[in-house]
RNA sequence: GGGCCUGUAGCUCAACGGUUAGAGCAGAGCGCUCAUAACGCUUUGGUUGCAGGUUCGAAUCCUGCCAGGCCUACCA
């Protein structure tokens, strides 16, 4: 066996404000699973990393919003998406919470070597204050008449009709956004700002480095490194209360009490906290974690890989590089960053706000995990937008998943259980037909391998789903059925060899549809998950004798009536 | 306003300057009967958004236009 590779994922983390909907789903967490499990199924050590992103004044607002402390909000919220999150089987080894006392003590650690640096310096700025809100408002949450164009809903930091740039101060009649209060005062505030600036040919040449990745992630970060004056410098505080207190290290910063960390400083560094979380959740010594993290401490021969929505291509290129850069320590860098574009909902977008298109939950109360991790994955937005039909989506998995799988491995169990029993037949031999067939499916499954190894998701799928029907094109030619009436003992081989394929099947697809593969394997009384590099031989696992029962229907279709009746549901508001 | 991305068969997508632009689904025909009215084989669909240009050769490169999307640093 090859040596072991080492390999570290990490999913964009999910605002905590409320469930995510499918698209958010597979713009990160979903692919992230996939290659996790691909990577474990290949017996790689693999530490997949996720956590919520807690802090932020939309936290903070949608715990008013619910009438509870936002800390209560925000414990809540996080079992509420473990637990979807569990329900999709997303095999996180970590489900932390940016607002860890994990992530606090590096947060303050990385703020304060970055001051060491000298990477950090303070401004003092002017601010809009609501004193009906009693806080700080970001420019966004300021409305106020357009003084370009007379919209009346215009935001403090730009006009949504004539998409002219605003200062707030510029707006006729102010407002905060929050409780329509106009009893607005501009303050004087003090923050910390990220010398970016200073690091913009360190991360240029880095980015020049990554010659693998994808455009849509090197254009953009190019473009904030050469836009206008270039990389600018960036506020990485917030007169808020909720969020990690604004300390250098373990001391106090003398003129920041009461403020905290930009939920963008300290989101990304969660994912370095979250191994530590992890390690602590499991009675494990720091250096079981930072063998992931610290290049000094074992990780220098660690891939990692992260997996985000192309809005979040910046601060992962950018933010987060220069504050790992800046620090001066030997933390990991990423290696390789999937980002994908987003899924549509039925000709227009999903929508938080608007309650519109399926979430997570809901997409769970109708249909098992699988369905939507098929579809989900078959159609990942990769290399542009993509979109969710009703209809796309009924024929997909039944095609897929009903037909095509589900229905080879009921044809070939239920043949067996009538002319043989419910074990693998005894007899006969594999002859031409099968070696031509163990060389399709060899090249097949190499392509796969490769597609899955350059996170090609859909390219998988695709592969994934021909190796599928070569089964069932095998059956058709090779047709026991018939051979059955004149010699029996050829038949058993076919059939045995059909037998084998569930389990061929079973391990190659889990990492798509985890459920359905662990029934396949439970039916066919197997724990041989091993991958089945060398399939002439994963096609002989199954010995002769080997006791199997016939599994209930794998996966049942989609009628025209629930299509209708969710398509119905799902397109207005939620409740 | 600026930057970037996308536009290919009825639908969802491939094709990365090089045969006749491919695949799945949908449609049509044939076969099979083990199976979830399932499976297999064959087959009909394209002026590659529009108009120019470069090239021996363009879906691919360039220019302009049209349509959609994303970002634009205080939403996260």
């Amino acid at each position: 066996m090859d040596g072991m590779e080492r390999i570290l994922i990490t999913s964009a983390i999910p605002y905590i404000n409320g469930i995510k909907h499918l698209g958010n789903l597979v713009g990160s967490q979903l692919p992230a699973d996939l290659y996790a499990r691909y990577q474990r199924g290949r017996g790689n050590e693999v530490m997949f990393l996720c956590a919520t992103d807690e802090h932020g004044t939309p936290a903070e607002l949608a715990a008013a919003k619910a009438g509870k402390p936002v800390a209560e909000y925000c414990a809540e919220m996080h079992d509420v998406q473990a637990e979807i999150a569990k329900g999709f089987c997303l095999s996180f080894d970590h489900f932390g919470r940016s607002s860890s006392p994990q992530n606090h003590a590096l947060t303050q650690h990385f703020a304060g070597k970055l001051a060491e640096a000298g990477l950090i310096r303070e401004v003092v700025e002017k601010q809009v204050y609501s004193n009906a809100d009693g806080r700080f408002l970001p420019d966004r949450y300021i409305e106020g008449t357009c003084p370009n164009c007379g919209f009346e809903k215009a935001r403090g930091d730009q006009c949504e009709e004539c998409t002219k740039q605003l200062d707030p101060t510029d707006l006729i009649n102010p407002r905060s956004a929050i409780s329509g209060s106009t009893d607005l005062e501009v303050r004087e505030t003090k923050h910390l700002y990220l010398c970016q600036s200073a690091m913009k040919d360190q991360l240029d040449a880095w980015i020049d480095s990554k010659a693998d990745w994808p455009v849509l992630t090197t254009s953009i970060a190019k473009k904030w490194l050469h836009d206008g004056d270039g990389l600018q410098d960036r506020g990485i505080t917030r007169d808020l209360v909720w969020g990690i207190p604004v300390k250098k290290g373990e001391d106090d910063w003398p003129g920041m009490e009461g403020k905290v960390f930009y939920v963008w400083f300290d989101a990304p560094i969660e994912y370095i906290a979250c191994a530590k979380e992890w390690a602590d959740a499991n009675g494990k010594a720091d250096a079981e974690w930072e063998r992931w993290w610290r290049t000094d401490k074992g990780a220098e021969d660690v891939k990692y890989v992260q997996f985000m929505g192309k809005d979040n291509v910046p601060f992962h290129t950018l933010s987060f590089p220069a504050t790992i850069l800046g620090s001066g320590e030997p933390w990991k860098l990423v290696d390789h960053l999937k980002s994908f574009n987003y899924l549509n909902y039925d000709g227009g977008q999903f929508s938080t706000s608007q309650g519109r298109g399926v979430f997570m939950d809901q997409a769970l109360e109708i249909l098992p995990a699988d369905y939507w991790r098929w579809w989900l994955l078959s159609h990942a937005p990769e290399s542009s937008d993509s979109e969710f039909t009703w209809e796309n989506f009924q024929q997909s998995v039944n095609k897929d998943l009903a037909d095509v799988l589900g229905n080879f491995v009921s044809r070939i169990t239920k043949f067996c259980r009538s002319k043989f029993g419910e074990e693998v037949p005894t007899g006969g031999a594999y002859g031409e037909q099968e070696t031509a067939l163990i060389q399709e499916l060899t090249s097949r499954l190499r392509a796969y391998e490769q597609h899955m190894e350059a996170m090609e998701v859909r390219k998988s799928a695709q592969e994934l789903r021909a190796i599928w029907v070569a089964g069932n094109e095998y059956l058709q030619s090779a047709a026991p059925w018939s051979v059955f009436k004149e010699d029996p003992e050829r038949a058993a081989a076919q059939v045995r060899l059909g037998l084998n394929l569930i389990r061929f099947y079973a391990v190659l697809s889990a990492p798509f549809i985890p459920e359905a593969s662990a029934k396949l394997m439970e039916a066919l009384n197997s724990s041989d998950t091993e991958w089945p590099s060398d399939v002439a031989a994963a096609l002989s696992a199954l010995p002769a004798g080997h006791g199997f029962t016939v599994p209930e229907v794998l996966f049942a279709k989609i009628t025209d009536e629930q299509r209708e009746d969710w398509q119905a549901r799902f397109s207005g508001t939620r409740d």
